[in-house]
RNA sequence: GGCCCGUUCGUCUAUCGGUUAGGACAUCUGGUUUUCAACCAGGCAAGAGGGGUUCGACUCCCCUACGGGCUGCCA
C-alpha cells in the first residue's frame, strides 16, 4: 500500500524520554519512509508549554540517533503558533469552530451527571446553542471562551492499515476542544494542521489515537485537506499483561542502553514484535526496512518482555568482528598483542559487551579456584607439572596429556577439575585458548 | 455507563468453512564439542465459554467472560 514515496512523521511530545512503546511507533514510521524513498519527519509536539522541556527534546534526539533513526526534517509546534491561529480563523469563518464558556469544573459536573443517568458523557453543545447576546453576556461576566470544533454527526470511516475498516459515529464523541481559554492550541488541532501542511501521507501511531483519528479526519477535511492513510498499532503491555506505562522507568531506551542492549537487537525486536514475521536478529537496519510490512501486524495488545532483548543482543555481540570492539578491549587494559585472542575467547561467553571486563579480570588476576576435596591432590599434581610461561595454544594439550599419563585420569575427570581450578567456573571458553591469555600462573 | 479494537502453543503469530491447526522465539531431549556458546536433529505445547448458521466452523453471526484503548480547556 505504500509503494510511492511516503511522508511519515514521528511526533513525540517532549515531556519525557522515549520508551519502548514510543520506539515502535518511531521505527515503523521511519521504515515506511525509507522503504518508499519518502520523508521521515521528526515533529516535537510541544504545545503543552508547562510539561514540555528542552531537556527531553534533546534526549529524544539523542536516543533516535543512538538507534540510527535519522530524520529528514525536524519541526517544532511551538514555532508554528501563528499558523494554527490562522487555521483556526479559517474554521471560524466556515462555522466549524464555536466558542464555549463552561469552566472545567462545570464540564466535569456535567459529565458526572450524564454518567449517573446512564448516558454517555458527550458534550451537549449547550454553548453552541447560545445566541450572540448570550455570548456577549458570558464575556461581560468575565468568562473566557474556549473553542470547540463542530463535528458533523455522521459515521466516520477509514481503512486502517492494521485494524482494517473502522467506523466511528461522530455523535458518540464530544466536539473536541481545540483552543483553550488561555489561547493554547491543543494537540488534536495542531497535529491535524501539521499533517496537512507538511504533506504527511501516512500516519502510524498507537491504538490510543483511534478515536482521535475520527475527529482529526473531519478537522482535516474542514480545512480543505485530504486526510492521510492511517494505521494504528496495538499497544504494548508488560510480560504479565499489565499496562506498560506503569513500568516505564525500567523500559526507557536510556535504561535499556545502560543495561547493554545493542541498538540492532532492540530494533530487531521492535520491528517484528506483534507481527506475523519471526523475530530474529537482523543483519542491518536495511534488512529490517526491506522486510517490513505494516499489514503484518495484529490488532491485539502485544506483550513485551525486556528479557527477550538479551538473546538478540548476545547474538549480535557474538557476531562482531574485532575492529568493532577493539577500542572497548583496549580500554579494559588488554595488551594489543592479546586483543585478538582475548576477543575470540570472550565473545562466545558474553551477553553484553560489558561482560568483557569480567573475563579480562579473570585472565589478568586469576580466578578463585573451584576445587572439590577429592580433586585437591590431582589439581596440585597437575599444577606442579604445568611448564613455566609463556604458554601457547599447544600448551594445554601437551600439559593435559602429561597429566593424564601421570595420574591416569581422562575425559571429564581430567579436564573438568582443571577448568574449575583455573577459571573458577564450570563453563567457559576453550581452555587451550585460555592458557595463552592467562597473565598469572594459576595457584591453588 | 458509552464508543472502538481484540481473544489460536509459555510468547509473537499463520489459517481468508473441509489442514495430522503451520512457523518463529522460549523450553526440553539427542548429536557434535573436554565444557559453554553456536550448529544439526527431534520432542512438548493452542482455537476463552455458550448458543446459532452449515453436510462441515478456529474461520461467519449472536450472547457472555476476559484484555486493551478512548470517553481532558493532556498528548
Amino acid at each position: 500500500m505504500t509503494q510511492r514515496p511516503t511522508v511519515t512523521r514521528f511526533a513525540p511530545s517532549p515531556t519525557g524520554y522515549i520508551h519502548v512503546g514510543n520506539l515502535r511507533t518511531a521505527l515503523m514510521n521511519y521504515m515506511i519512509a525509507r522503504k518508499t524513498g519518502g520523508t521521515f519527519i521528526l515533529r516535537l509536539d510541544d504545545t503543552d508549554q508547562e510539561r514540555s522541556k528542552q531537556e527531553y527534546a534533546d534526549g529524544i534526539m539523542t536516543d533516535l540517533d543512538w538507534l540510527g533513526l535519522h530524520w529528514d526534517r525536524v519541526e517544532k509546534q511551538s514555532l508554528r503558533m501563528d499558523r494554527y491561529h490562522e487555521a483556526a480563523d479559517g474554521l471560524r469563518a466556515a462555522a466549524r469552530f464555536y466558542e464555549c464558556f463552561e469552566t472545567p469544573v462545570e464540564l466535569d459536573l456535567k459529565r458526572k451527571k450524564q454518567l449517573n443517568m446512564g448516558k454517555p458523557p458527550v458534550y451537549d453543545r449547550a454553548s453552541y446553542r447560545l445566541d450572540d447576546d448570550a455570548r456577549a453576556a458570558m464575556r461581560a461576566e468575565g468568562r473566557e471562551g474556549y473553542w470547540r470544533f463542530l463535528l458533523d454527526q455522521q459515521r466516520i470511516e477509514w481503512a486502517d492499515g492494521i485494524l482494517g475498516d473502522i467506523s466511528i459515529d461522530a455523535a458518540s464523541v464530544s466536539d473536541p476542544v481545540l483552543i483553550r481559554a488561555d489561547g493554547q492550541v491543543l494537540y488534536t488541532f495542531a497535529s491535524s494542521v501539521d499533517d496537512i501542511d507538511m504533506g504527511v501521507t501516512f500516519i502510524v501511531r498507537g491504538a490510543d489515537h483511534v478515536t482521535n483519528t475520527a475527529t482529526q479526519i473531519q478537522i482535516m477535511q474542514a480545512m480543505g485537506g485530504t486526510p492521510p492513510n492511517f494505521a494504528h498499532h496495538s499497544l504494548l503491555t508488560g510480560a504479565g499483561g499489565e499496562e506498560l506505562s506503569k513500568r516505564l522507568g525500567t523500559l526507557s531506551l536510556r535504561d535499556l542502553r545502560a543495561r547493554g542492549v545493542e541498538p540492532l537487537a532492540l530494533l530487531s525486536l521492535m520491528a517484528r514484535l506483534g507481527s506475523s514475521k519471526p523475530v530474529e536478529l537482523a543483519a542491518s537496519m536495511q534488512d529490517l526496512i526491506d522486510g517490513f510490512d505494516v499489514g503484518s501486524f495484529g490488532a491485539a495488545p502485544t506483550k513485551f518482555d525486556a528479557e527477550d532483548l538479551f538473546p538478540l543482543t548476545r547474538a549480535h555481540v557474538q557476531s562482531l568482528p574485532l575492529p568493532a570492539v577493539a577500542d572497548k578491549i583496549k580500554a579494559l587494559g588488554v595488551p594489543d598483542a592479546l586483543a585478538e585472542g582475548f576477543w575470540a575467547v570472550a565473545k562466545a561467553n558474553i551477553t553484553v559487551l560489558d561482560d568483557l571486563s569480567k573475563w579480562w579480570e579473570l585472565l589478568r588476576d586469576g580466578a578463585t579456584p573451584l576445587v572439590a576435596d577429592e580433586d585437591r591432590d590431582f589439581v596440585k599434581t597437575a599444577f606442579d607439572m604445568l611448564p613455566p610461561q609463556p604458554w601457547s595454544h599447544a600448551t594445554w594439550g601437551e600439559w593435559t596429556a602429561a597429566v593424564k599419563e601421570a595420574t591416569g585420569r581422562k575425559g571429564g575427570a581430567l579436564f573438568r577439575p582443571l577448568r574449575r581450578a583455573i577459571t573458577g567456573l564450570d563453563a567457559g571458553p576453550e581452555m587451550a585458548d585460555v592458557l595463552p591469555l592467562l597473565q598469572k600462573r594459576p595457584q591453588l
